[in-house]
DNA sequence: GTCCGCATGTAAGGCGTTACATGATTAA
DNA sequence: TTAATCATGTAACGCCTTACATGCGGAC
């Protein structure tokens, strides 16, 4: 009955960082809008009624708070079932879905584990996003391979560039999987 | 009053399809299903519609067709209007905005230039996305140099992956002007 | 004669966008 | 006192998603 999945890639990246730290959403706004994280809208038209999707979901809570200065401000925090969602979804494993068509969110949903599932899964999700890319790079040459001739030039050099990018991300991946295990 | 450039991705890729030669929206259902192009949906519920649009906004035109058999279909061919609104629009500059947050619709702009833009435009856009692409690696790096240290693990390996990311299309655009000018 | 592929569509719902709106506090 | 920043919101609109619906033609 939970839904455990249904967190659109906004949601991810609100309740992600509410769980390391309570938020308001004007310094969910300002995180948008000053830092590289994700390329996400800061627009309050977005934030504001996002906040109380997830609140209502039960996965965040809003409470009055007072900052430094006496203004009105709505802080929230995740809930135990919030935390729950959060991690069940950062649990799942990859799917080749998942690396054709998000692969966005898979790398927000890696930017959140640390502290929400160990170092273990964490290597076992980068272990499995560059099988996965492996095996779509393999497809990707098998259609270049087949049509790289009737291309025209621009259309060749923009799938190059699609199949570099995967390329790098699995490499990527797996010198990831070598410094978190040089960390520990 | 044109409104060169309301192009969404999706009409984007649509028209930019329909340019290389007419087709029926189950055609482009099954460009979008069959080949790495973009990574557009193939709902009928998507294409449909969007076709519907981009006629209303006279950039192509539907016209019954007989294909091999009997069957009923719709084939679309653009128009002079949406050549021109497809040139107006690849042939925009490069902004900062585009390559933080359009890369997507800027490869997309790439990859339809061949028969478009001529060659000229098509390594000016090359040589202005490497620059913007550098400036922007350049906030990236300010940003991550101040942050690395409070960043946790992953978050820091995310914002890796999304630096190497932006620097592996600089040097791929670069690539691509000398394979483009090796041609002539 | 039944099933699969061709071919086009609609309906409800969700969510993001842009633009507008409101008010308090602080620095100049 | 005026402007900028803090802080939260709403309304209209566009567009994509999922799911449903329909019908013909060919193959087995």
């Amino acid at each position: 009955m939970t839904r455990q999945d249904d967190l659109s890639t906004l949601s991810l990246a609100i309740l992600g960082l509410i769980r390391q730290q309570p938020l308001t959403g004007y310094d969910i706004r300002k995180v948008f809008a000053t830092t590289p994280m994700g390329h996400f809208s800061s627009s309050p038209g977005a934030i504001y009624p996002a906040l109380r999707r997830i609140e209502r979901a039960g996965w965040v809570r809003g409470r009055a708070g007072q900052g430094k200065t006496g203004r009105r401000r709505i802080v929230y925090a995740t809930t135990a079932r919030g935390r729950n969602v959060l991690e069940r979804h950062l649990a799942q494993s990859v799917t080749h879905d998942d690396v054709v068509w998000r692969m966005d969110d898979l790398m927000l949903r890696f930017a959140f584990m640390d502290q929400v599932v160990g170092r273990e899964a964490t290597v076992r999700f980068l272990r499995d996003l560059a099988t996965e890319i492996d095996a779509h790079v393999a497809d990707l040459h098998h259609y270049f391979d087949g049509a790289k001739d009737t291309l025209p030039a621009c259309g060749r050099l923009a799938m190059e560039n699609g199949i570099e990018t995967y390329e790098m991300n699995a490499r990527w991946a797996r010198r990831a999987i070598e410094e978190l295990q040089r960390e520990s």
